[in-house]
DNA sequence: CCGACGTTTCGCCCCGCGTCGAAGGGTCCC
DNA sequence: GGGACCCTTCGACGCGGGGCGAAACGTCGG
């Protein structure tokens, strides 16, 4: 017992994570956006007092910060690290069983495309990082001068991407592809100019995003014609 | 609640690592070395029967398997995938506070130097990358042909660790440096060199390792005299 | 073969945590 | 200004999970 007083005490933030409630509000935050508490607890099916009770210890726990306006506290991650735990998690939990049509529609609309948290995930996500590679303007864990030229003629601010503290371009397992998307900084400044361009937009499943006809048109041009997925449009 | 129904299902594995006994389990299976059963139970200060029901229910989750031999049953992390979890957790937890020389003493074997896993970690870790870098042996996540030379011809397996299905040579964010350890099938071939060599032992400390006074000579010739890390040893 | 040892299973107990309705406080909008 | 709305806090309750000692089971070694 003595001998492992020093070493890493996971287990409290494991805890935080643990309870099905939170789990729920925190995985709606891997959205990205600041979501309200009167949201959150609708999203994890529970009432605004039980809710409010896991917020508070979420908060404690500094997984999430907020930022009260008015009436209204909108909750967000404290950052990409808790973010990055929370995906790491993903890797290796089950696949939630799909009971219904609609669940099986969710499913793969999560699949094809979703933010995890500032960046492009599922079969998207891992896409990007294909044609970002197979272009040449990609290679390990660092964009090429090639790749610097397109990114930037796209509106991604890679200056500002290299300047953060954080990793700049890392490659990262996804959860549902179990294949690498591109994450860190740059992950991050391409997400934003895909959402800023109207390229991908948010979709009705919360943490699915769609891409939109303009996008499709202009990763085709950027990528000389080739998609992202392969995928038809989910109905 | 139907909406996340087809998200991460996270929850489930966080509660498998949220409980203390358990955590500390884990935690000392991060180590790299099947432990036993009883064993694991002193480690955790809990009784056999305890022990054996926690293991059961880590056996279930799979975030562990067993070896039985004879009377006795030697547990293990599930596999690489599982430490990257652990690891990722005790980036955002807080330190333990020290309470005593001991622990003082503890907590600094383990920061000098650990296995994560199957590879090395703490400041001996990132500055065996550091090394590599400054030396032009490793650059954007990959060797270059100077660092295959170098590392060959200390007795690594670099292309067994290239044919592996794993990463490579990613970069890892250490829990207590707060930089990057070299992780990924390069890192866990590198580390078992220095064990094979003896240039590292086991410490007394779980999980901590320890420099040897022909590991110290050995690395500085690799590296043209600069050591790994500069602490002096620790008493 | 038998006693020692390691481990698992069983049964019982206790504690902590999540839940909700109600109440209270603060903001918004007509 | 007042009602509606959002959110937090409080108190009580029920359930689940972790703990242990004892018993059972399997292996080892003299």
């Amino acid at each position: 017992m003595e001998y492992f007083a020093r070493d890493a005490d996971i287990a409290p933030v494991a805890a935080l994570i643990a309870d099905p409630t939170r789990a729920a509000i925190l995985t709606a935050l891997l959205g990205g956006r600041a979501l309200a508490a009167g949201e959150l607890a609708r999203v994890a099916g529970v009432s605004a007092a039980t809710a409010s009770a896991h917020l508070a210890r979420l908060l404690d726990g500094r997984l999430v910060d907020v930022v009260p306006q008015g009436r209204h506290r909108y909750y967000r991650l404290a950052g990409h690290e808790v973010a990055e735990v929370l995906e790491s998690l993903a890797t290796i939990s089950a696949r939630p069983p799909v009971r219904s049509l609609r669940q099986s529609r969710q499913a793969r609309l999560l699949e094809e495309a979703r933010t995890c948290y500032d960046h492009l995930a599922g079969r998207a996500g891992v896409g990007l990082l294909d044609r970002l590679r197979e272009g040449g303007h990609y290679a390990a864990c660092d964009l090429t001068e090639r790749g610097e030229r397109l990114l930037s003629g796209l509106g991604v601010d890679v200056a500002g991407a290299r300047g953060s503290r954080r990793r700049f371009a890392p490659e990262c397992l996804d959860w549902t592809e179990r294949r690498s998307h591109l994450g860190g900084a740059l992950g991050a400044a391409i997400a934003r100019t895909l959402f800023e361009r109207g390229w991908y937009r948010r979709g009705a499943v919360p943490r699915a995003v769609v891409l939109t006809d303009e996008g499709r048109q202009g990763l085709a041009a950027l990528f000389s014609g080739k998609e992202l997925t392969s995928a038809t449009p989910v109905t």
